[in-house]
This record gives C-alpha cells, sequence and structure tokens, in this order.
RNA sequence: GGGCGUUUAACUCAGCGGGAGAGUGAGUCCUUCACACGGACUAAGUCGGGGGUUCAAUCCCCUCAACGCCCACCA
C-alpha cells in the first residue's frame, strides 16, 4: 500500500482549503507584532466598500498583496497586513434609498435620520461579513487582530482631529460656490465623483426682442433656464453687435428686461450667433459671466430639480425636462423659436445614483488643496514615494499641480458628521473637538451642522489612523509608513492623492513607499465588469465553480440593463458552467495574468483552467514523490558524499531549482509577478515533471542486496524531496493552500516549524549552480526529443522499443554522453548503439541534433525515401538561411570591430556549427539517395 | 483640445538592442504503472505601416494609422 493510493487523481481543493484556513488562524500566524525587533513590513489594504461583496478586482489585488506579505513573512520581516472596511458614504446611500423605495415606496426623509442609520449598520455588518469571508476563502493573511472600520471609534476620533487641526490652519474653509447638485441623491457631489454621459439632445435657437428694435438671436441645450435668465453676453469685439452692447432685451415668456454685455471670456465670435443667454444661477461658466458683469442671481430650479419662482406660475412645480418642453412649446407659439437642431453633447451625471447634475450655487466647506498638494509633488519629485508602473506617475503630478480645492460637505447622513456647531442666534460657527454647550461669542444655543464629509476624507486618514494615530503609538511607529500600498489605477486622485496629501501634513512622511497600480479586471471581451453591464464574475463562482442555471440566476438578481443579453452571454461563454478551481488556481492565474505596461486584465475562465491544471500537475508530481519515498530519511540526507552520488539529472535540476530561486526573488523584489510565477510554471512542468521525474523513475525502483544502488536510491530520493519542499516554499505566496498541503505530506527534518508559511523563503544555494550539468543534460535533451521525433514522423508508438544508432565523430561530445545512454534509453525508449563515425545505413531515417550528434534510426520498410529527401532537404534549407545571415554579419568589417568580442565570438561558433550540421546533413541525404536505391 | 497606453502565431498575451516565445486552439500519435485537469511530436509570425539612429532594431528616436483609457471643454 502506497501513500499515493491514499491521494486522489485529482487535487480537491475545497477538502484541503478549510482545513488550513483554520489551521493558520488557530495559530495565528497572520498577527504581526507591533515590538519585533525585524525590519517591518507593511501593507494596509485598500479598505472594501461595505457596499456588497468582492469582485475580481479585489481578489486580484488582494492577491497581489498577500504575495508580498507572505513572500516578506517567509524572507524574515515583520510583516503586517491590516485589515479593514470603508463605509461608502454615497454608495451605500444609493444601495439603502434604492431598496428602500422598491420595498416600501418611501425616501430617507420618509424614515428619518435614525432609522435610516439603524439600516446602515445593519447594512454594514451584513455586507462587512460577507467580504470578511470572502477574503478568507482566499487565504489572504490579513491581520485580523487589527480589523478597523473607517466609522469606528478610533477612526471617528482621526476624523475630528483632522479636520478641527485643518480648520485652525485655515485649510479648511466654508465658502458659497458654483457645486454639482445630485437631485437624486440630494446632495453636493465632487467633480471626481460625476461622469460625462454623451447624449443626444437638441440646440434651440432663439430670438429674444431688443428693447427699441431688432432682435438677438441665441442658442441654448437647455432653453427651461431662461427663466433664470439674467442677461445676453456677446463679444465686445464683434462687429455684429458692438452698437447693441448696453442695450435691454425683452425676454420672452417673461416680459423682463435683461441687458446685453460684453464677455469676451464667455461668448466666442465663431460660436452659433456669437449671442449667449447668460443665467447666473444654473451653469457653472454663467455664475462667472455673472460675477464678472454683476448680473442679477435669479434661481429657478430648486434642490429637486423642479422649477420654482420667480419663473412664471405655469412652470413652477414641473421637473426641468417637463419644463424643457413646456419653454420650447410656448417659444414656439410666441413666434421666437427660430430654429431647432439634432445636437450631441456630454452630460453629467452623478457617478453613483446616475441623475443629471444640476449646477447651483451653495455654501459649502472646502479644504485648501493647493498648500497639502506642494508636499505630496515635492516628495514624490523626491523619490520618496515611487509609483509602479512609473507612467502613473505622470497622471498623479498632472492632477496634482492641477489641483482645485475639494468640497468635502455633503447632505447625506451616512458617515462622519462635520465637527461644526452654529450659533441659533448669532452667525458664530464654532469647529470644536466636543461638542460646545452654547455659541462662545453671545452664549445662544448651538446646532451641529447637518453635513457629514466625504467618504474618501476618512479613507484619506486610512494609513496612519489605522495605525492609531493621533496617538503615538508602537504600531504606528513600527509600520508607518507603510512598504507599499497595492490599488487600481482608477482611484489615484480619489485615493492615493488624498493619502499622500494628508499623510505627508500630519506625520510628515509619506504614507508608503512604494505605489503600486494593479491591471482593471475586464470580461473577455475588454469590457469593464459592471453590475448594469451584468458581466461582473463573482471570485467565489471561480473558488466553487457555478452551474450554469445559477449563473443566470443571479443575473435577475442584480438587474442590469439587458438581462437577455447578458444570459445569452453566459449561455454562450458558460454552456457547461464553470467548473470549481479552487483559490489557488484564480490566485495564481491572476498573478499570472499581472503583467507590468498593459492596464487590462481580460478575464478568461479558460486562464484560469490552465493554472488549475498547473495545480492539479503539482500535485500528481507529489503522488509520485510521496509513492516513491518509502525509506527515504531526510535526516541522513544532504552530506557531501551523497552529492558524489548525483548523476547528471541531479546535478541539473538541483542546479535549474536555484536558478528558479533567484528567478522568483529577483522578480518579487521588482514587483514583477508574473515573471515570479512564470518561473516556477515553467520549472514544474518543463523541468521537474517532464525531465527530473521521468529521470528517477529508474533509479527508485526498491532494491535489496545493493548497497551501491540502494545509496543511490537514497540520493534521488533525496534530490526530488528537495525539489518539490523547495518549490513549496517557493510557490507559497502564490498558493498557499495546496503548497501547505503537499508541505505538510513531505517528509522532512524534525527541527523545521510546524506550517509552512512560517518556514524560510528559498535563496539559491551557489554550490549547487552547475553550468557544466546544464549544458550536458541539454545534448542528453536534444538527442531524446530528436529521437521522439523520428518515432513520432515514421508513427513508431512511443512505447515500442526501436533500435537507434547514435554517430558522433567528435571524442569530447561522445565521452560527454556516454553515461547517459541509459537515460535516452528509457526516456526515448530506444535501444542505443554509440558510433564514433558517420556510416551509411539501409533504410534508416536520420537527424541532426546541433553539429557534432546524428541520430540514425534503422526502420526498414517504415522510411519513406521521399518523406526523408523532403524532411532533410528542409533541414538543409534552414541551415543555409542560418548560414548566410550569420556569414554576411561576420563578413562586415564594422561589425567584427565594433561589437563586443564576445558576440563576435559566439556568431563564429555558430557559423561553424552550422557549416558541420550542414556538411553532414549534405551527406545524409547522399547516404539516403544510395541506401535507398 | 491635452495627456497616457496598446498594436508580436488563429485566440489570449510574455519578451523590449545581438539566434522570434508561452498557454489555448489546430494536426498526427499515445488510455506507458504521478497526472487525459495527461504525455510526445508537428504546423503556424513581412513582431501595425513608413522613415531614422546603430556594426546590429520586435526592442531606441520620429512619423502615420487603428484601438483603448484618463483629463478638460462643449451656447
Amino acid at each position: 500500500m502506497t501513500t499515493s493510493s491514499a491521494l486522489s487523481k485529482q487535487y480537491d481543493p475545497s477538502d484541503v482549503e478549510p482545513r488550513w484556513r483554520r489551521f493558520w488562524q488557530e495559530n495565528n500566524y497572520f498577527h504581526a507584532d507591533d515590538a519585533s525587533p525585524t525590519i517591518p513590513y507593511a501593507i494596509t489594504l485598500p479598505p472594501p466598500n461595505v457596499t456588497g461583496s468582492l469582485h475580481i478586482g479585489h481578489a486580484l489585488g488582494s492577491t497581489l498583496q498577500d504575495i508580498l506579505i507572505r513572500w516578506k513573512r517567509m524572507s524574515g520581516s515583520n510583516a503586517m497586513w491590516m485589515p479593514g472596511t470603508d463605509h461608502a458614504s454615497i454608495a451605500v446611500h444609493v444601495l439603502l434609498e434604492k431598496e428602500l423605495m422598491r420595498a416600501e415606496k418611501k425616501t430617507r426623509f420618509d424614515l428619518g435620520r435614525e432609522e435610516f442609520m439603524k439600516r446602515a449598520w445593519a447594512w454594514k455588518e451584513r455586507s462587512g461579513s460577507r467580504i470578511n469571508e470572502q477574503e478568507k476563502l482566499m487565504g489572504f493573511s490579513l491581520d485580523w487582530e487589527r480589523e478597523r472600520f473607517t466609522m469606528d471609534e478610533r477612526s471617528n476620533v482621526a476624523v475630528t482631529e483632522c479636520f478641527v487641526r485643518l480648520y485652525e490652519e485655515g485649510l479648511i474653509y466654508r465658502a458659497k460656490r458654483m457645486i454639482h447638485w445630485d437631485t437624486a441623491s440630494q446632495t453636493v457631489v465632487s467633480d471626481l465623483e460625476t461622469d460625462d454621459v454623451e447624449e443626444q439632445r437638441s440646440l434651440w435657437e432663439i430670438a429674444y426682442p431688443i428693447e427699441g428694435g431688432g432682435e438677438i438671436i441665441v442658442a441654448t441645450t437647455r432653453p427651461e433656464t431662461m427663466l433664470g435668465d439674467s442677461g445676453v453676453a456677446v463679444h465686445p469685439d464683434d462687429p455684429r453687435y458692438t452698437d447693441v452692447i448696453g442695450k435691454q432685451v425683452i425676454l420672452p415668456l417673461t416680459g423682463r428686461k435683461i441687458p446685453i454685455v460684453g464677455d469676451g471670456i464667455l461668448a466666442k465670435m465663431e460660436f452659433g450667433t456669437g449671442a449667449v443667454k447668460v443665467t447666473p444661477a444654473h451653469d457653472p461658466n454663467d455664475y462667472d459671466c455673472g460675477q464678472r458683469n454683476h448680473l442679477e442671481f435669479i434661481q429657478v430650479i430648486d434642490l429637486h430639480g423642479k422649477m420654482i419662482a420667480p419663473a412664471p406660475d405655469k412652470y413652477v412645480g414641473m421637473t426641468v425636462v417637463a419644463a424643457r418642453k413646456a419653454v420650447v412649446a410656448d417659444l414656439e407659439a410666441a413666434g421666437v423659436l427660430r430654429d431647432t437642431k439634432p445636437y450631441k453633447m456630454t452630460v453629467k451625471r452623478s457617478q453613483r445614483s446616475g441623475a443629471v447634475i444640476e449646477p447651483m450655487a451653495l455654501e459649502q466647506w472646502w479644504v485648501k488643496a493647493a498648500p497639502l498638494a506642494e508636499k505630496a509633488v515635492a516628495a514624490v519629485e523626491a523619490g520618496k514615494t515611487k509609483f509602479i508602473p512609473e507612467h502613473e506617475q505622470k497622471t498623479f503630478m498632472h492632477w496634482m499641480t492641477n489641483i482645485k480645492d475639494w468640497c468635502i460637505s455633503r447632505q447625506l447622513w451616512w458617515g462622519h458628521r462635520i465637527p461644526a456647531w452654529h450659533c441659533e442666534k448669532c452667525e458664530t460657527i464654532m469647529v470644536a473637538r466636543t461638542a460646545p454647550s452654547e455659541c462662545g461669542t453671545c452664549g445662544g444655543s448651538v446646532h451641529q451642522d447637518e453635513d457629514i464629509l466625504d467618504t474618501w476624507f476618512s479613507s484619506g486618514l486610512w494609513p496612519f489612523s489605522t495605525l492609531g494615530w493621533p496617538e503615538k503609538t508602537r504600531a504606528l511607529q513600527t509600520f508607518y509608513p507603510n512598504s507599499v500600498l497595492v490599488t487600481g489605477p482608477d482611484i489615484i486622485f480619489f485615493w492615493v492623492a488624498r493619502m499622500m496629501m494628508f499623510g505627508l501634513h500630519f506625520t510628515g512622511k509619506v504614507p508608503f513607499k512604494t505605489v503600486y497600480l494593479t491591471s482593471i479586471v475586464t470580461d473577455e471581451t475588454g469590457a469593464k465588469m459592471s453590475k448594469t453591464k451584468g458581466n461582473v464574475i463573482d471570485p467565489l463562482q471561480i473558488l466553487s465553480g457555478a452551474t450554469l442555471d445559477s449563473l443566470l440566476e443571479r443575473v435577475d438578481a442584480e438587474k442590469p440593463l439587458d438581462p437577455e443579453a447578458v444570459k445569452k452571454a453566459l449561455r454562450k461563454n458558460f454552456a457547461n458552467g464553470i467548473p470549481q478551481m479552487g483559490a489557488d488556481a484564480l490566485r495564481f492565474a491572476l498573478a499570472r495574468l499581472s503583467t507590468s505596461g498593459a492596464g487590462r486584465i481580460k478575464l478568461n475562465v479558460d486562464r484560469i483552467v490552465e493554472n488549475r491544471n498547473f495545480i492539479n500537475k503539482l500535485w500528481n508530481a507529489t503522488r509520485f514523490a510521496l509513492g516513491n519515498l518509502d525509506g527515504f530519511d531526510p535526516e541522513r540526507f544532504g552530506g557531501a558524499a551523497q552529492r558524489e552520488l548525483f548523476g547528471i539529472g541531479e546535478r541539473w535540476i538541483l542546479s535549474r531549482l536555484q536558478a528558479v530561486c533567484t528567478a522568483v526573488d529577483t522578480a518579487l523584489e521588482a514587483f514583477a509577478f508574473s515573471e515570479a510565477a512564470n518561473a516556477i510554471y515553467h520549472f514544474v512542468y518543463d523541468e521537474l515533471c517532464d525531465w527530473y521525474l521521468e529521470l528517477s523513475k529508474p533509479h527508485l525502483a526498491q532494491v535489496e542486496g545493493d548497497p551501491v544502488k540502494a545509496a543511490l536510491r537514497h540520493a534521488v530520493q533525496g534530490v526530488l524531496a528537495t525539489c518539490l519542499e523547495t518549490t513549496m516554499r517557493l510557490l507559497h505566496p502564490f498558493a498557499p493552500f495546496v503548497t501547505e498541503e503537499i508541505w505538510q505530506k513531505l517528509p522532512k527534518k524534525p527541527e523545521l516549524p510546524g506550517s509552512l508559511m512560517i518556514t524560510v523563503f528559498p535563496r539559491a544555494d551557489q554550490t549547487f549552480v552547475d553550468p557544466e550539468a546544464e549544458a550536458e543534460m541539454q545534448l542528453v535533451q536534444d538527442t531524446i526529443t530528436r529521437c521522439l521525433m523520428l518515432k513520432g514522423t515514421y508513427g513508431v508508438p512511443p512505447a515500442q522499443k526501436v533500435e537507434v544508432e547514435i554517430q558522433i565523430p567528435n571524442p569530447a561530445v561522445r565521452s560527454a554522453i556516454t553515461p547517459h545512454l541509459a537515460a535516452i534509453a528509457y526516456r526515448a525508449k530506444v535501444t542505443p548503439a554509440l558510433r564514433s563515425e558517420t556510416a551509411p545505413m539501409a533504410g534508416a531515417a536520420r537527424a541532426m541534433v546541433g553539429a557534432d550528434v546524428e541520430i540514425v534510426m534503422p526502420l526498414g520498410g517504415l522510411v519513406d525515401p521521399v518523406k526523408e529527401t523532403e524532411r532533410i532537404t528542409k533541414d538543409i534549407a534552414r541551415a543555409d538561411k542560418e548560414i548566410s545571415s550569420i556569414a554576411a554579419r561576420l563578413g562586415k568589417p564594422d561589425f567584427v570591430a565594433r561589437s563586443p568580442a564576445d558576440v563576435v565570438a559566439e556568431n563564429r561558433t555558430r557559423l561553424a556549427d552550422e557549416q558541420a550540421r550542414r556538411e553532414r546533413l549534405v551527406e545524409a541525404l547522399a547516404i539516403l539517395g544510395g541506401g535507398a536505391a
């Protein structure tokens, strides 16, 4: 009964993953000690919004972070990964309010602030725990003891402290300005929180009669705002209008008189008629124009997007859209509508609620951004924070150097209430850490500001508020600045910029030394994943698998714009559902897809299957090893005497193992996740499984009474176990579950720790680096491959042994290959005979390995002389092409004179090899002609 | 309008100054005692177009084109 028979042929993640999740948790391996003397390495997880559950983008970012954290932890650092969630003020509002309207036909105002907050907290609990659950399923080694929430007590303290200090420093102020008003969510949103959506609208041309005769024609996309017009602007240098500037026009539908002003900033001579209506209360550019020209400020649209007085009674109460229709009809009836043209324009919509933004002038709280941004710019210029990929730094710097003040107040409820109190008698506003009992100026009673803060205000403090700031904690001292921030490029302005500004301002240090920006995960067509498109893939569906039916069911729950199209796509792309992949396969796939440069990852289930297959391959390699390791004693392995026994295969694979260790470590230092993962992938497939496992087989047979063979067997067992054990350590940051499972099963020295995740990350051992073995092995591999090619070409079943002559005139090459004939025989399933000269053979197929080795396989009647001639002729043509290209290069005096000596030497060698090879191919062709005759 | 990115085998994508690579797919063969979520072999590329720098360019520079992203503006 071997061990392997106890392991199933297919790796089953659902059996393995829960066990190790529990084991790691119970042993508290994820916790970092504030007081540890080792080098700290800290990452703060970008806190997911408590709006729902994690999507594949989170899975990507967090996987990369866990790779870094586990790698650094194993490399001896005090690695700390801070978990937490974000209250996501407006995002939660939109969800809750939609739900409230659907289920109870109520607005949040019907419900009241207190009840609404209760529901928001309940929502937060549900969503937060679902997110934690997902993070645990993915195997993320987050330091759960430290878990935080942006609206927990300690965060509230930090937010208040930050606000009060900025206010006291004059960096937070109140001002009335044009802002973006979201009529659906009933709040201000910042300029970053709007989307430009292209829509087909109309451009209307309206004639405004001029007092004393004539008319002036203005063009507009928003005729309803004319009810609030307080002027008409023309360019002061426009010859068409020089004599009307200063005159009054009579505004149709209202009869109000408004002036014609000259304003070269607002009015462009070349656009339309060159005359533009000015509505200072409802357009940002008109607002500025109004200020410049002292025009009246006439508000005709209210906060709900409905018309109000002084618009004529007829329109009052209409929505903006209804009023637009009515105004157009009335203008037409009045005979002043001159033209209606279809017009494509971009409309600003609220990113969260989707409502059309109404520009309004309202008093709000602002952060003066320029002084904060200056410090961030200086820090980045000084290289204190680096961006990867590098070009993202330009994006950051461009925004930072053109930054506008940040509107931080929101008229929402779910969030941090602004720590400001208004006197009910006088104008005094008091900003304080604790609520004042009365007005400091007049002693009147006070009430707290109703507004809350933009959700990014608390996020901006996250790297240090989570470590205890404003207190001077040990954690802050140890883990701040963080080592790296891993996040998506879509939130550079929202979040990275704010953390840089706040971090530098409040702590005097950058919040992180490196910003690694991940790719955006898209669907297989390259479209961004979004719930409205219905192309979102849930990481859990990949982890555990999903049937087509369950995927289709989800569509209805998510309510995309076009459910039938989504279902059709699902039926096409996931006809058989999604198979269970396991966390390791998903993680490894994401790491391998994370290359620099390209900003997006087109997620394709096939690419994950590829990596699930890799995990399975590893699993089966282990089954093979465990079935052949009986009698192996790890404590008896590793001495110098053992190394004496190593054959070419052992020396070669151990040398390759050192190379892969170096490659992985180097790649991770450079955040080249895919390079690191690919190095392991290719080592496991191409070297360990394809070659070493096969080469080891003949030596692993049970031997009795032959101490020499028994010692060799033990050495081979040791190499096999070493390769696997080292591979598990290398791969562990990428695929923690399967590696822990395998590692625990492998025989190893008793002094090793109880879990793979706290072993030491592999470093190359130079004493095993063996270029000679690698070169020799290459020759053996090529010889075997050529034998297999010949057998394949003539349809010889791979398992059928055939005789083969290996003709090598070069004595050095011949003696190099001699010790490996057994390996060649075993691997290629041939019976080889070595000859020191080229010799003709009737009915034989021939092939070259490099310039020195010729494989001659007598296949009798199987050999088709026509086919064989064709093949060899093709080989000669290939050689000719090589020869002429290299010869041409070497023929140029400049090449020989100006390129490095080793390049010239290498070209000379290659030329000589190709020429020798060609000679022998020509010879082979001649022999074929003779032999076949 | 400004900025950035991408363009390499049928598909998805690595590579980025000195011999064109991977996975998938295709074809041929193999149910060989780790694995068919497997193995062996084969075919398949003017490395987007044009110009330049260099002894040498898929790689650097210029230019054009297509696609994509971000920012600004839009009476």
